[in-house]
DNA sequence: TCAAAAACGATCAAAAACGATCAATTTATA
DNA sequence: TATAAATTGATCGTTTTTGATCGTTTTTGA
């Protein structure tokens, strides 16, 4: 019994009942009670849990240094089917933009087998595409905590040296004025994106159909393709100005 | 029985039990716990399976994102002190740049705390101070996953547009020729870091010393400081060429 | 607030695992 | 066959892990 299947037991014990005792995990491991602290020590350092005095509790905080913890939980199924819909658009040796909005985060995981080219400038998707099959163009410039991603003149120019097949952007609001942002860096960053690729998609669920918000940024015919989950009805005026609208 | 042999029944014991034993693997194989110890190591080595003090774990997930896990344990403590020491030699509002390698990133426990910029283009450098009162600037360009950072002609590029106070850099190997590196893309970056940075620190722990590498990149002089816990006596050579070593 | 009990960590010692080194053996190659 | 190269095993000093002791800190409850 070393180190690594203590770790184990441990771990899973913490995430079944929530809570270790050093006590019981000497008797139920069989191995001294300074052993079980020091374990417990190690594991605290390396962020896996929470030291308590008798034992330790699991640390709430994700796992995963970057993720969209709160907002991924919400139109979680309605995302998916939107961004399983864009991945399907998706070809083997594209190049392709993807912006750093939750929504088109979730479009990570239909593409991390595909053999294409992304490039971002959002951390969470860096990390959920990084050891995969993608390969992967990290826009520079300065970071935005807030965001978790890179935003400024520098990002914009660096998205100018690039021509991607297809960008997949996402907004905080849409109607028939157009695309709402609610930053200035996010929508130059939308704007540079999708000035630089082919065909630039929208992907948008329903709760921000006809939802003007902070900052109108862009004409809706600034893309070319809205992804959503809204009834097609909520949408008719796109067909006028030539935006294609594609329902889950 | 021959290694290939042994591999195979390592790694089906591996995946069937979860967990190998030198001692028994070296009875059931009937051959020395010398070579079982051996086998494991270069299994290790191939990433095909994580060594334990005693035996060996199967690799399961892609291990934490975004962190050193195995180098970070490999002369962490002589690491610490170079960078406590080069953490010292930080002013506030000082601009930054760092590199990717596993002793500068211990650079971050030191400065998370101090106002002043960073630019780098190291993923785990980025993790460790995101959410600090460190402002970052992210190195654009191609994504390396197996170095955890960003390399590349753009890259170069990006950083030739900013000009810092201090760069602090590691490298692979250093003698009295120069300094070493192990892959022409590090070469590259360092070598941008340095000619647009007032001071180049070079951050070298003993083991790197008086140790020639795959790649000479650059002569002596193109750092102005090196940080290191090696004897004196083993770096005379730098005085005679203007370069100054800080001892810890 | 104070005292007893529990948990804790520093220190030391023993055991186990480890790797460097060198010799023996096997395998590959001329 | 002779030679070189790779593999394997034994020895031995080093490192890591583990447990016991004991003084200190934290918690608990009167």
């Amino acid at each position: 019994m070393n180190f690594q299947q203590r770790k184990n037991k441990i771990l899973a014990q913490l995430a079944s009942r929530g809570e270790v005792d050093t006590r019981e995990l000497a008797l139920a491991l069989d191995i001294s009670e300074i052993t079980i602290r020091r374990d417990l020590n190690r594991l605290s350092d390396e962020g896996q849990l929470y030291r308590t005095h008798g034992g330790a509790i699991p640390v709430d905080q994700p796992p995963l240094p970057f993720q969209f913890t709160h907002k991924a939980t919400a139109n979680q199924s309605a995302k998916d089917n939107i961004c399983r819909k864009a991945a399907a658009t998706i070809n083997d040796g594209d190049i392709i933009f993807m912006d750093c909005g939750s929504t088109v985060f979730r479009l990570c995981q239909f593409i991390k087998n595909r053999k294409i080219k992304v490039i971002t400038n959002s951390m969470p998707v860096i990390q959920a595409l990084q050891n995969t099959t993608v390969s992967l163009n990290i826009i520079g410039g300065e970071y935005d905590a807030a965001r978790q991603a890179i935003h400024g003149s520098m990002a914009i120019e660096h998205i100018a040296r690039y021509q991607a097949h297809k960008a997949f952007i996402g907004v905080d609001g849409l109607s028939a004025k157009g695309l709402f942002a609610h930053s200035e860096k996010e929508a130059d960053m939308a704007l540079a994106l999708a000035h630089h690729s082919h065909t630039t998609y929208l992907l948008c669920d329903a709760s921000k159909i006809n939802k003007p918000s902070y900052l109108h940024f862009a004409p809706l015919e600034t893309v070319q393709t809205i992804i959503t989950d809204a009834a097609p009805d909520q949408l008719q005026y796109c067909k006028k100005k030539g935006v294609k609208v594609i329902t889950v």
